[in-house]
RNA sequence: AGGCGCGUAGCUCAGUGGUAGAGCACUACCUUGACACGGUAGGGGUCCCCGGUUCGAAACCGGGCGCGCCUACCA
């Protein structure tokens, strides 16, 4: 099979993806048969309006790392993928489209409209399936579902008849935050606020009843003044107690509206103390006036244009009707006067318009109860959450939670299954009910999208049937999602799981962070400094990344902002290479799960990159050396009595266990960084290394054991990577295991190997490597710093007392000869004669300093050797001097425990020994 | 205003009581029979500041400064 010099992600990539598919890689088991433990994972079900962003691609790769890792250990593991309906935001989508044919929903009709959307949504929705099998994902696509198919649809209506009939879905008229650019109902959190903004605060008088005397009150909505219905003041205020009793003329309404009193809402100290109450449109207003029994005037339509209640001003939208209203007031006197102030203005999550609270009726859901329950399971354990921190976020949530006002005034989702009778009955059902005939109607509204969002980890079982599915994968294992939708999502699983099911729906809440850009900040459109990870994984230059992202900027000027965005781009020419999925998802895993934000820099990309070329041309060496070795991936660990043989089995069994412990902890970045280490600097930076040594001048014995451990280590190396870069080691472990099968034949995969479980590896042996290295490094260090060429073989003696080191040393001297290019065979001894015009380096052990003799006379100079010792000597001093001051100082040979003691009498012996060395070696540099 | 989090090498980040770590970047040398997407070696840090606990603090506690996010908001 050709083997080619370098690693091509995109060539390589595309041929597993349809081949793990057509294995059935990705299949849950529902039968009773199938004894295996199940793992269960519920993928956030991306909006079908959606494209692949990082955020997703991050949680592919956890999600998909822990899938694939459990697959492989044999759980039948289940990935439940889906798509959401995504209310607000799609029907948003289509009107957009409706209105370049120039026309608006209610123009076409509801039933109209909704083809639409569906037509839209087999046309454009949900590509990002597609996207999300790109990266590697192995969710069970066949069991995709979408928050409004049919079955989704029944689930709905099941809950929400069943919540109904327990009296926990009610309906009823508040005050709610009103879109006027949806013209529907909110949430409490889809209102977000705009922190900071620049306003007014306004000023005018209200005249008081049958006399002059004007009362001031403030306000950053002139315009509400319309609907006030009364002005409250401090009781204990005494610049108003004259006050008490009296009524203020409304300027532009033809009545009166009372002074009361409110301690609650009132803070004497703020402004005048006086305070204009409009309860149809304010929250604390609206807890004012229930109070003081005040009328509620609503004096806007559902566009936001003030109705008939707003007398002159009707008809006016709220903009024009703030500075119509300011006018008049000035017109009439009244006007005080304004200054600037910052304000926080509520806004729409989706379309961004300013939300205004409004009295409306609307379907609400109870929550005390249920929110009870959904703490009690995490404090009782039931439900654990990653980061445990989240833990109190999630509480205060629910503790402090509001009734869920669920109903929406769209189009688009599941409509509320309740029918009104002519004679304000209300009736509701699973379907309509049969006395529900002439005059009657449903109700036009919709449920809020994350109503049906939910139910998800019961729903997409086949609830309320009872399902095989349903009863072998409820409930499920992990969740994994942003912190941004704790609340959206999370609390309310846990509250509708606890209800329906009487079981927590994951043991688990992983909670990830915000991926952001290289400076920290975070990605968003208008900042134009999102990355598309497709780009990252295919490649694309840099003015193809700013046409996509900030496609309304001059390109020089998007380049640059690009650029600050990004800085280390600026060492990546004019654009990004194809990294390929395995790299951006094995950057994305380095990163501590706990991190609220996730900093990408795409020169960390590269490095990952260069770390699958590496194991790429790991396997090259390797497969060039096993010659016809059958690499039987069934196989035991090999025997080895070879010590750099029976070192990287040993190196292997701990990184290994590593690999695993970072998987169960959910600390995905030890795992990575363990393999990453163990491949790159164990694996090909010294086993590699010294398996050359016995390729080229083993025996034939020698020969045969390296290589059944080799192809083993490279074998396990590959399953060990495999869940977090499912493709490069997909890709090598066929051409290892069967390179006689073309690429993509064979049956069997990597993705259902036994992942290897690891252990404590063998300490002496690699006690005994340790020193090598050491030794071998000293030496390097000593041609390095003199410049000594490589291809120059020089002599070198090694002294030492230390007599396992020696015997160690003189058992594997063609380590030392091969690694540093040493002359012959290194003269290794106690003590005696060294050699005359040699610098030496010293290794520090337990047992008396090593001693690296090299014979450099005529290649360096008495300068270059005295500051190469000195530069040592200070080193060694400092840490001695460390180490001394601690064993004097008082109490730490009394208090410390005895093996820190010991540690530290240990080191000071050693640095001592080295530095005795190091003396002898300085006096030596005469010779030079 | 409260809550949460963060501040460690030029950059992105580990490290949670025992002499400061990784990757990238940087410097020098090297095309040595897997790999220049590479090798070998090296330089670089008052661990934000101030107190305290401790024999010992980057880590634990208190206070401050700076940054970020979330919740609630004064008309």
């Amino acid at each position: 099979m050709e083997f080619p010099k370098a690693y091509d992600p995109a060539e390589v990539e595309r041929r597993w993806y349809a081949f793990w598919e057509a294995r059935g890689v990705f299949r849950a088991e529902d039968g009773a048969e199938d004894k295996r433990p199940t793992y269960v994972v519920h993928m956030p079900p991306p909006n079908v309006t959606g494209s692949l962003h990082i955020g997703h691609a991050l949680q592919c790769s956890w999600q998909d790392a822990l899938i694939r890792w459990h697959r492989m250990r044999g759980f039948n593991t289940l990935w439940q993928p889906g798509i959401d309906h995504a209310g607000i935001a799609t029907q948003l989508v289509v009107e957009r489209l409706l209105l370049r044919e120039g026309k608006t929903r209610h123009e076409v009709g509801r039933e109209e409209f909704t083809k639409r959307i569906w037509k839209w949504k087999e046309e454009k929705g949900g590509r990002i399936a597609e996207q999300q099998r790109v990266i590697g994902s192995t969710a069970d696509w066949a069991r995709s579902k979408f928050t409004m198919d049919s079955s989704m649809t029944n689930a709905v209506t099941e809950a929400f008849v069943q919540l109904f009939d327990q009296g926990l879905m009610y309906r009823a008229t508040r005050l709610i935050n009103w879109c006027p650019e949806c013209q529907s109902a909110l949430s409490d959190l889809e209102v977000e606020t705009e922190e900071g903004a620049n306003g007014e605060l306004f000023e005018f008088a209200y005249l008081v009843e049958g006399s002059d005397e004007r009362l001031v009150v403030a306000t950053t909505r002139p315009e509400t003044m319309l609907g006030d219905t009364a002005v409250a003041i401090h009781p204990d205020d005494p610049r108003y107690t004259h006050l008490h009793g009296k009524r203020l003329v409304h300027p532009f309404m033809d009545r009166t509206i009372p002074i009361v009193t409110d301690a609650i809402l009132v803070d004497m100290k703020f402004g005048t103390g006086a305070v204009k109450v409009t309860p149809a449109h304010d929250f604390n207003d609206f807890a004012t006036g229930k109070r003081n029994g005040l009328d509620e005037i609503n004096i806007l339509n559902k566009d936001g244009t003030l109705n008939e209640n707003a007398g002159p001003f009707a008809g006016l939208d709220r903009k024009r009707a703030r500075t119509a209203v300011k006018k008049a007031l000035e017109e009439k006197g009244l006007a005080v006067g304004s200054k600037p102030h910052r304000l926080n203005i509520p806004r729409c999550g989706r379309s961004g318009g300013v939300v205004e609270p409004m009295i409306s009726t609307q379907w609400f859901l109870k929550m005390d109860s249920m929110a009870k329950s959904a703490v009690d399971a995490v404090k009782t354990g039931k439900t654990e959450i990653i980061p445990a921190d989240w833990s109190k976020t999630y509480f205060h949530f629910l503790e402090n939670i509001q009734d869920w006002c669920v109903s929406r005034q769209l189009w688009w989702g599941h409509q509320i299954p309740a029918w009104y009778g002519p004679n304000g009955e209300v009736r509701v059902a699973r379907s309509r009910p049969l006395e529900c005939g002439e005059g009657w109607t449903q109700d036009p509204d919709v449920l809020d999208t994350w109503f049906s969002s939910a139910l998800w980890p019961f729903s997409t079982l086949g609830w309320p049937d009872k399902t095989a599915a349903l009863d072998k994968f409820y409930p499920s294992s992990d969740l994994e999602t942003g912190y941004d939708i704790l609340f959206f999502w999370v609390a309310r699983m846990m509250m509708m799981g606890l209800h329906f099911m009487k079981e927590v729906p994951f043991k688990r809440v992983i909670l990830s962070g915000i991926v952001v850009d290289e400076t920290g900040e975070k990605m968003s459109k208008v900042k134009g400094n999102g990355v598309d990870p497709l780009d990252l994984i295919y490649g694309a230059t840099f003015k193809e990344v700013v046409a996509k992202t900030m496609p309304d900027t001059p390109e020089a000027e998007a380049l640059t902002r690009f650029k600050k965005a990004y800085p280390s781009t600026a060492q990546m020419g004019e654009g990004f290479p194809a990294f390929g999925a395995d790299a951006v998802r094995m950057t994305l895993l380095t990163f501590p799960p706990s991190n609220r934000r996730i900093a990408l820099a795409p020169k960390r990309i590269e490095g990952y990159r260069f770390f699958a070329n590496k194991m790429w041309n790991a396997t090259k060496y390797s497969m060039e050396h096993l010659a016809d070795t059958k690499i039987d991936p069934d196989a035991k660990t090999p025997e080895a009595t070879m010590l750099a043989n029976r070192w990287i089995l040993s190196r292997l069994d701990r990184a290994a266990k590593i690999a695993n412990d970072g998987m169960t902890n959910v600390r995905f970045d030890e795992t990575a960084n363990e393999l990453y280490r163990f491949f790159w600097t164990d694996v090909c930076d010294w086993y590699l290394e010294l398996s050359k040594i016995t390729f080229f001048h083993g025996t034939e014995d020698e020969r045969k054991e390296t290589r059944a451990v080799l192809g083993f280590v490279l074998e396990r190396s590959l399953r060990l990577l495999h869940p977090l870069m499912p493709y490069v080691t997909e890709e090598l472990w066929q051409r290892l295991c069967f390179p006689d099968t073309p690429l993509g034949e064979s049956w069997a995969t990597l993705a259902l190997r036994a992942y290897p479980e690891g252990g404590e590896g063998d300490a002496a042996v690699e006690k005994e490597v340790d020193l090598l290295q050491k030794v071998i490094g000293a030496a390097r260090t000593i041609r390095s710093e003199h410049d000594i060429k490589w291809v120059v073989e020089i002599p070198v003696v090694i002294r030492s007392e230390n007599a396992t080191a020696l015997e160690s040393l003189r058992r594997n001297v063609s380590w030392f000869t091969s690694l540093t290019k040493s002359k012959g065979t290194p003269v290794i001894e106690t003590s005696g004669a060294r050699i005359n015009g040699a610098v030496a380096a010293i290794v520090p052990t337990d047992a008396g300093a090593v001693e690296v003799h090299i014979e450099l006379r005529g290649l360096v100079t008495k300068d270059e050797e005295l500051t190469r010792i000195d530069r040592e000597k200070k080193r060694l001093e400092k840490d001695l001097a460390a180490v001394t001051k601690k064993l004097g100082s008082p109490g730490f040979v009394d208090r410390a425990p005895k093996e820190v003691i010991e540690e530290a009498h240990q080191q000071k012996a050693s640095m001592e020994n080295a530095l005795t060395r190091l003396a002898e070696a300085r006096s030596f540099a005469d010779e030079l």
